[in-house]
DNA sequence: ATTAGTGTTATGGTTATCTAGTACACTAAA
DNA sequence: TTTAGTGTACTAGATAACCATAACACTAAT
């Protein structure tokens, strides 16, 4: 089961934000075909947001063939592989880190500190 | 001097991207302090995008001492750094991280994928 | 048939973001 | 002094995001 995580601080919306997480876990293999989603309400209850939010990000899903919802039953992942274009996954990648950069950088942290950092933990 | 880039797809606002850009280009050395930063308007002009935008991310920057603003002069990277002590930084450092790694792992990024974009020279 | 759990739809309201437009205040150079 | 270029301040409006709340429709198990 995915693991969700929103970040308020990103500026970016919620339920772009958990539309981003299930085309990427798609293209990562976390999430497979046919496997099923939680329920909008138990997600708006985890995410503690509303629950037209997560409404929002599974049917714009659905309209892209990434899912599929079945009124009464649940919401699974379609067959429609999502396939991100390396260059927008760099983009995103770049995109995180720059803002992360940025707070690190506030804090008076330099990117080797981070990178310090982030190594030691992959020991 | 700085090139800064929007992207409209990206939700996050505009004035936080110009935010981020320039945290990230003082964290990472291309910003230097007392350097002078586009006007207002010209970066504006650039981006296509309205004054206020530019405005509300100079000025927050400034509230945050981040930047310097002369009325009638410019606007320039401002000499400040965050001082915070040593012991709570590294806790603080260790606790971004943690937390960064969670956001961006629910991405499908993993450590190494950052470590790679922020040694990544140029840009 | 009933019930619990699911997705779907709708109304109304608040806040944030971005825009357009206008005006004012200050600085440096001609 | 005048002018061009700078930051600053304000009003007003459009749109998007989010929330609270409520209701409706369908499915599967009892």
């Amino acid at each position: 089961m995915i693991e969700f995580k929103l970040d308020p601080k990103s500026g970016v919306p919620y339920y772009r934000q958990i539309i981003d997480q299930i085309r990427y876990g798609i293209a990562s293999g976390k999430l497979d075909t046919g496997e099923q989603l939680p329920t909008v309400r138990s997600l708006a209850v985890d995410l503690k947001i509303n629950l037209n939010t997560v409404t929002k990000a599974y049917k714009e899903l659905e309209i892209q063939k990434v899912l599929e919802s079945q009124q009464g039953t649940g919401t699974f992942i379609g067959s429609a592989k999502a396939q991100i274009p390396e260059k927008e996954k760099r983009e995103k990648l770049r995109s995180i880190c720059s803002e992360f950069l940025g707070i690190a950088g506030s804090y008076g942290f330099s990117a080797a500190d981070i990178v310090g950092e982030l190594t030691r933990k992959g020991r």
